[in-house]
DNA sequence: GTCTATACGGCGATAGAC
DNA sequence: GTCTATCGCCGTATAGAC
């Protein structure tokens, strides 16, 4: 078992192609040649690790989920750890919730970015967005969800959940990637600086939902 | 030419299957004799009108955004005209932001949600994101922009341009209409609740455009 | 257990004959 | 406008080499 840089293997590197080309082209956009061919490998060889096409697809959103789902209870949890009688407020519970987005800054791999910009596309998906988002993420979100409720006693719950899918939204076309933010600013905004993108998006997100949670 | 409920041309009936098989699978994963079969016209007709496929793919996407870019034209017009010292709140210019969804209510015609939820595909698309939607609706996007700036007198203009980007984030979930609000909520929110997506929308988003744009 | 060479049945977009 | 042909490539299966 590797632990640390050790080579990868060539399970692995259909992995990282495919995650990257599903991210960019869409699941029918990316023909499993082109994935072989970039990961160096037979064609062959990817239906001997992975079956059909469609399980390369759920193998590529797994291998991450597990660990961002850990970032992101970790970050919460310390979090309600910190916060005075165990109640944080809702701009901290939004940046735990942005906490795994800290990954792709300070790495050099860039395979979380392309991870990242999946998750968006298969959000955004009539054909995935309901079932695969639910399957890997419903009880993470549920439980910031939780905290959201705890911080903002008076939510009315289904604006709870309208809340949430804005942020969803405006979390997903960051991760997406397009730079389409920059064409339209004409250099001034770039969407390729997270770092920014995620420090404006946290009292934006907090303020919207103090806005509709008040009574 | 048919003015008003004569009966569709047969390019008008392809170009309605596009609208809703592109939506739901996007570009690559449709294909042309699915489209001139849900049509009930021959494959070869497709070609003959729209020529290649990326063209039809255009074709849809034209055809109704220049009443799109219209409708919300005149709903900033309006909502600036009303406006004391012609200078609308944050509110009222996002409220004339989200005029055009109001056509999806009140129309018995399928067609405008499905041209919505592609919009919402081709926004979080690295393919298309940033030249397609540059291309049809950066103009009226701009104008919105303008507007805001006016209405949010010491406001950063990077700011303003994420606010921007926050919006359009969660408006393009919200025409997605994945479903995925739904099974996250138990049935509590529901995606397809456009006028209540809509609803708070609104205070959400302004509220969140005035927490990053003060000083 | 890992991997490659090769093959195959099917269907993709498109163009040319009519 | 329509019908038919074409050519290439798609995902997948398998037999067998390391």
């Amino acid at each position: 078992m590797p632990r640390k840089s050790a080579k990868k293997s060539r399970k692995e590197l259909i992995l990282d192609a495919a995650e990257e080309l599903f991210a960019e082209h869409g699941f029918d956009g990316v023909k499993l040649r082109t994935i072989s061919g970039a990961a160096g490998v037979d064609v062959a060889l990817v239906n001997y690790h992975f079956g059909p096409k469609r399980d390369l697809f759920d193998a590529v959103l797994n291998r991450r989920a597990e660990v961002l789902n850990q970032v992101r209870s970790d970050a919460l949890d310390v979090c309600i750890a910190d916060a005075p009688n165990g109640a944080p407020s809702v701009e901290e519970i939004i940046h735990a919730y942005l906490a795994p987005m800290g990954i792709v800054q300070g790495s050099a791999d860039e395979g979380w970015r392309h991870y990242f910009a999946l998750v968006a596309y298969v959000n955004n998906s009539p054909e995935f967005g309901r079932d695969v988002m639910s399957q890997y993420f419903n009880p993470i979100v549920t439980r910031f969800i939780d905290a959201l409720r705890n911080a903002l006693p008076q939510a009315d719950d289904e604006a709870l959940y309208w809340g949430y899918h804005y942020l969803s939204g405006a979390l997903t076309l960051t991760m997406a990637d397009t730079g389409r933010l920059d064409t339209l600013s004409n250099g001034l905004a770039k969407s390729s600086d997270v770092e920014k993108g995620y420090a404006h998006m946290i009292p934006f997100i907090a303020a919207g939902f103090r806005a509709i949670c008040a009574r």
